[in-house]
DNA sequence: ATGGGAGCCGTACTATGGTACGGAGTCAAG
DNA sequence: CTTGACTCCGTACCATAGTACGGCTCCCAT
């Protein structure tokens, strides 16, 4: 992959230009130097591939449930050998994970019994207020 | 339960007097009326167990990733009998739940997978960037 | 009778994660 | 040689979901 301008990176990384500055503005993602000089483009910045692949880490972790401040940690965490940290984080958000998990199984298990209930029958309101009493 | 004050009614909901007050502003709890005239406590607001159970709704329902702004809509639809925007709104929710728990778990064996690997022998960084790349 | 704690109310401020705007420079095509 | 698209940068604005603050009233205990 050739070296991209701003808004390449932002579609191979799926969001967009404005949000790519935000991060980098949050040291989620490096600004390269604008190449100066005669010869340069307008002093364009160019992202590799190293960046998108950034970027993408970030989407995904975003995804996991980490907040942009704990992705910053990771990111900054990738460039040194601090595997007792790492692990720490990892570990720490696979347990929240799971609770989450297990929370949402319980909300949905709830949901069905509403659907189901607003299911049968066609007359009066279904009981929507007391649909997670049973959590 | 006896009829209690806004404080009673947070606490029995788990959220701060303040938060109560959003929720009315919000229009997802009702805001009883001050009893005036004499005889009356000085204008104190009384909140009875249909309020709590509506708050409790609340903090489900925001667990079930519902916004505060549908759930105003489900509120509403409480005391009607809309039977079918009820399923509707209920599906579209186990659906979308489904998908997250789905993204949750994928994402928990990624971290998984890098604890592992950070875990094992103790030199060099471990490969944070790239955790989630076989997602 | 007085001081403290609740309650009431309006308004302002916060955090998080963006999204938009305006001006200036630069490049490529028509 | 102008038009349009894109970059760069700073700053402002937005939505969501609260949280805090200050001024006022009121009741109860000391």
């Amino acid at each position: 992959m050739a070296d991209v301008t701003i808004a390449g990176l932002a579609r191979e990384g799926g969001v967009g230009v404005e949000t790519v500055r935000y991060y980098q503005r949050r040291g989620l993602l490096e600004t390269p130097a604008r190449p100066e000089g005669l010869g340069s483009n307008g002093g364009i910045r160019r992202y590799t591939a190293d960046d998108v692949r950034r970027l993408r880490f970030i989407r995904s972790a975003q995804a996991a449930g980490f907040t942009l401040e704990q992705i910053g940690e990771l990111v900054a965490l990738d460039a040194t050998d601090d595997r007792a940290r790492a692990r720490q984080l990892a570990n720490e958000r696979i347990a929240a994970l799971d609770a989450k998990i297990q929370e949402l199984k319980r909300v949905r298990a709830s949901l069905q019994r509403l659907a189901h209930e607003c299911g049968s029958g066609s007359e009066g309101p279904c009981p929507i207020l007391t649909a997670f009493d049973a959590d």
